[in-house]
DNA sequence: GATAAAAATTAAAGTAGTTTAATAAATCAC
DNA sequence: GTGATTTATTAAACTACTTTAATTTTTATC
């Protein structure tokens, strides 16, 4: 199991003894998804929070029409998973799926739990990476309020040029809220200029 | 200074002894604001976190054109402020005014660094209330990019009945993302069914 | 209680983004 | 490598929502 970018990450903002480190990674499941392979599905229960060692997934949703609507991707060193559905052990809201062949590493509820109590540096880990993620996320909902979907897409591309690169159009204007046809006249228009 | 709400608040989620609730209460400030006065404009640093005690306050931004984009409001019972400016002591991106006169319990960076120190509790509650708020603003991502603005409008006076009396169909349009006019034709569309 | 200011309504014209459908280009599967 | 599937492009018609502007209603102020 490869746990140095996780271990990395989480030295960003917390300090573990080696016992504390060698804990926390006894508490960790690794596993792999193939590319268009499911980690969850709407309606299943989100048994697990689940760190991104290699690959891209994004978490959505398909609307009474049959569309899809991206509300986030997730790369390495990212935390994926429907938060809710984790929490409560209810229905999950979100499907997510793997974009490319993807390494993740998992933990479950009770175990995160069991971190909790016998390390409660997580608790302030855990806070510090929610920080960041209700940040980035009331950012986006601003972005949508106040945005075309001209300077949203400039926007994206500027912020997460890697990103891009990386995705199909289609999951990018599913991300954006727009449809991929409009993306197209976007794009070209831009390249126009 | 009228704590009751706030310890109620935190109760929900950890459990203090009085010696923790004396020192807690020891680091915040009451102050109470009048309808329309800021409580941080955009530009400025963000020196505190905010409990609402009473009242109703919005957070928003101002487009180049001038029209208001609202990312949340905030009513009794609920935290406000400009995270992302308290943390790192950066330039506020939003504007944080009341609604109606309205009272606030206020906590600085540093008080709220010593609060983790000294009661590392804390870390969770605060994890538990940004878990809740993350999950909330990923709905309502997942609304934008998937809803239509009269089924957005419906579900949210739908989730926030009580909140809808208390606000003008003007902030209600700039928290849905349309304008006060498509807003009042929507509602006659509706009352007409 | 009168006046001013802000919010809501209505209508008509305009536009950003959608829909449908047909074609081309890229990727996948064996 | 070839056929099948998915993705991207283009164009034309369409619609959800905006803009502007005039009028009415509500709220705030002294």
């Amino acid at each position: 199991m490869n746990t140095d970018l996780i271990i990395q990450n989480i030295s960003r903002h917390i300090h573990l003894d080696k016992t504390e480190t060698d804990f926390f990674i006894s508490l960790l499941q690794a596993k792999k998804l193939k590319r268009k392979e499911f980690l969850l599905k709407q309606g299943e229960l989100c048994k697990t929070e689940n760190f991104i060692i290699k690959g891209c997934l994004r978490t959505y949703t398909i609307d009474d029409n049959g569309f899809e609507h991206i509300v986030m991707f997730g790369i390495e060193d990212w935390w994926v998973g429907d938060l809710y559905s984790f929490l409560t052990q209810s229905p999950a809201t979100y499907f997510i799926d793997a974009l490319e062949d993807s390494e993740i590493l998992q933990i479950t509820k009770a175990n995160l739990d069991k971190l909790y109590e016998r390390v409660p540096k997580f608790e302030r880990f855990f806070r510090l990476i929610l920080q960041n993620a209700f940040i980035a996320q009331q950012q986006r909902i601003n972005q949508n309020l106040s945005y075309s979907a001209e300077q949203r897409y400039l926007d994206f591309i500027g912020e997460h040029p890697n990103l891009e690169q990386r995705l199909s159009q289609k999951q990018v204007s599913a991300y954006l809220g727009i449809t991929p046809v409009f993306l197209s006249m976007l794009r070209k228009k831009l390249s126009q200029k």
